[in-house]
DNA sequence: TTATCAATTTGATACAGATCATAGGACATA
DNA sequence: TATGTCCTATGATCTGTATCAAATTGATAA
């Protein structure tokens, strides 16, 4: 059962789509060895969130360490008046709630229900030292994310309204081919304001564009939330500054 | 020697701020011990760049890892038309050049004259293996600058001109004192240009919003690129959207 | 000293995207 | 069936920043 077909088919599957087993975003990711998950499954605690829930705030004390097993979550930084900045949204496998200082440096809500695995800090400290690979792995993910951050700079900082949104849809087709699924059509469980506070539009200015691509049958917008790409190629050059 | 000094002095002793000892950065960022020191020690090139040279380029393969011993260092995105991100900047004690595939995902250029030390690839490996604990602080480091990319995903995001600007230099202030030196002044080696591709705006843009805070009397323009900052607290204020 | 070149500043104007306003559709609840 | 809420779409207008242009300053070299 993919991530579609789980919000597809509403909010019971969708909060625990593979069933019994509370750490298969673990074993999903294949970051993990047996042994491994033996000594997480032991520590771990089910959690699920509904539609726009938040399971984490920006400030609060970092006392959890979790990972999405169903399900997709933004992250995201508040500013005092209200604005907001997607950092980035979390797919079954992907973790967070690792804090530098005490404190969470990011909100975390449920984009549509949402199920997964809580560890306590401490526990997940102890295992950490248990095996000491997992840091290893946990370096890689975090170069990842670096690199996937550094990325996103250059969309902010310096693309187009059609270039962010051409970008938007190249990165989870992309995304989706990697992880051995179609490129096309992506699963776009997100509204059109989460899209834009995520590459730095507005909810006008996002559904525009969208239409726009639409219009030129570059995309096609089909049921339950999936957008296909007609011409990956042409939005990649477009994504890439023409 | 701060690295202020370094820069002021001239290009000879920018290039290198503190003697014979190429693996100074090393030790000042108080991530190594003496045996790991030691061990770098042996296998370290110094390399030296000047003013707006190149270090690394963006999509060469990645045969070394570096770290800055003296001057600054920009990191940048380029798009096909010659827009540039500047993602982040380089100072003494800061690495780069860890490779996700085999190539480099951003280039690295000299801000002020640079000295490096440069460390083949296999080697660097080969030193993780020997001693585990340095993976540690790696990710340590690499969690920091992932929550500082996040913060300026804020910035370039959903910041007006005046805030991106406060936020600079609040950030930098913040770096300043973090280091154990005064918050103010602050020493800004990098042009309006450079500012403006970090924060997303236009070098106009960005000149004006400095002059505009001078008038304002937040902060005031000294000799040797330092900035001073008249209100911090203010200035902070700002850059939250306050 | 004068020439050269890069960086900064400032002014005038243009425009991409924000803001404001409205309507329709999907879906949940009464 | 009616009612409310959220989301999307789209039109009209406004505005912050980009763009284009030019003068000024500062550093380096001849």
């Amino acid at each position: 059962m993919n991530e579609n077909a789980a919000a597809a088919a509403g909010p019971t599957a969708a909060i625990n789509p593979c069933g019994a087993c509370p750490v298969r975003g673990l074993a999903v990711c294949g970051v993990l060895e047996p042994d491994e998950l033996h000594a997480l499954a032991e520590i771990v605690h089910e959690v699920q969130r509904v539609h726009r829930q938040s399971v984490i705030v920006e400030g609060d004390e970092a006392h959890n360490f979790f990972i999405v097993t169903g399900g997709v979550a933004s992250v995201e930084k508040l500013l005092a008046d209200g604005r907001r900045q997607v950092v980035g949204f979390l797919y079954p496998s992907d973790f967070f709630g690792l804090a530098i200082d005490g404190c969470y440096a990011y909100s975390v809500t449920a984009v549509t229900n949402l199920s997964l695995c809580r560890f306590e800090r401490q526990r997940y400290l102890a295992l950490i030292d248990r095996f000491p690979k997992l840091e290893h792995r946990l370096l890689g993910m975090a170069s990842n994310e670096l690199a996937a951050s550094q990325e996103q700079m250059l969309v902010l900082g310096r693309k187009t309204a059609r270039e962010k949104v051409a970008s938007f849809l190249s990165m989870l087709s992309e995304r989706s081919r990697r992880l051995g699924r179609p490129p096309s059509p992506v699963w776009i469980p997100m509204t059109r304001g989460d899209i834009g506070d995520y590459i730095g539009l507005t909810t006008e200015t996002t559904s525009r564009k969208f239409t726009q691509l639409r219009k030129e049958g570059l995309i096609a917008v089909l049921p339950d939330a999936m957008i296909e790409l007609l011409d990956p190629a042409e939005l990649k050059r477009i994504a890439d500054g023409g």
